[in-house]
DNA sequence: CACGATGATAAACAATTGTTCAGCGTGGTC
DNA sequence: GACCACGCTGAACAATTGTTTATCATCGTG
């Protein structure tokens, strides 16, 4: 990512269509000829670039962690201007809805990067739980909230129902008749998680 | 050797293992060879029970999903006795728990199935998710909680929150440090659960 | 003892897959 | 023009994997 003349051509092509792909069917269900033919090179040129399949796919995992640490800071910094309001906290789907193209392959890759056993997901999604312990925080400090007995796994509820649309995506398009990442289907999503979050599931929660 | 019921045959060994091995690892990362070896045979005894290595992975299938069906009409079966307390919704990871030993290979098979693209775990989705509505919706009928405005979404959300702990229990692991279906963890899990569906996340939730 | 039936295996086969290698075309430079 | 660096390719290689085939051992039974 430094000095290298230009990322323009058949690197980045193959980069992102190797993305697509293991997003798509996961990295065990794609051949390097997939990801040649879909880039329109040939095999040799995929290992030339990147000298193995397992270092291309780090490539992959490398860019998408960047984006998804500049989609990050980004959307926590967008959240300065008024800090704490129903939005603070199920931002993740939104985030993504957002700053990404509504067919970026990025949402299915960063779901299968937090699934696979291994460094870099976990390290994911540890990360996103302390971003998520944060946020649990700073609503409680803003009486918004309330901690809860146990911060650490009201913090990873919290982190989980978010990511249950990234990784659940094809079940629940299923199963409701919409993509819950579209405009229509996360508004659906976050309006119930909201009303959950603000008052729970309702009922007679008091005997007045 | 001979003693037992006529399941510890070398047919059934086989299965078990496949079966453990596909829930650790997922079927494409685990050869007819592994299977095998850890059933203590030779590959050839693999296809000649089961055909092929994916004839073997659909009676996989149907086993996990017959003993998963079993805990389901017995788990939905006990709630009679006291048909909606603050038990009812939650089950799923408890009754996995109360019904498969704590190192059954069961459950992460099944949160493999679930996340597979394929008709067996489509079909438990949406099994899943009647299930789901059909609990909430007698919750409601009884006062102890509300559809919401959106009972498909609302009855998903809850679906996804049990699943959540089958589908990412390595990476809680790691995070909190208990395993999410362990006593211990599905005791802190159940409490934060039940606590956010009873009241949400509190905090003033009204400004008076 | 002979003898199928049963259950299991070793060895080979064919297809796939990641990877390597020798070479080809093209464009800029002397 | 000669040359050479560079991006790229086609074909081959080696390892792995699912599967087949031909064979072996064992055991109850005539």
């Amino acid at each position: 990512m430094h000095s290298l003349p230009d990322d323009r051509t058949a690197r980045a092509k193959i980069r992102d269509e190797a993305l697509r792909l293991f997003g798509e069917r996961g990295p065990d269900a794609v051949t390097v000829r997939d990801i040649a033919a879909a880039a329109g090179v040939s095999p040799a040129l995929v290992i030339r670039h990147y000298q193995s399949k397992d270092g291309l796919r780090q490539a992959v995992d490398e860019h998408v962690t960047a984006v998804f640490e500049a989609m990050l800071t980004r959307a926590v910094g967008t959240g300065d201007g008024d800090p704490l309001d129903q939005a603070a906290l199920p931002t993740l789907a939104e985030a993504m809805a957002e700053f990404l193209p509504a067919d970026s392959p990025i949402p299915s890759y960063l779901g299968r990067l937090l699934l696979a056993a291994g460094p870099v997901g976990t390290a994911l999604f540890r990360r996103l739980h302390e971003v998520s312990k944060d946020a649990l925080a700073a609503l409680a400090q803003a009486g918004a909230a309330d901690t809860g007995a146990d911060p650490d796994v009201r913090a990873a509820f919290l982190l989980v129902n978010d990511l249950a649309v990234l990784i659940l995506r094809p079940q629940l398009r299923e199963v409701l008749g919409v993509d819950p990442l579209s405009g229509d289907g996360m508004q659906r999503w976050a309006t119930e998680t909201l009303s959950v979050y603000r008052t729970g599931l309702g009922g007679n929660t008091d005997p007045t």
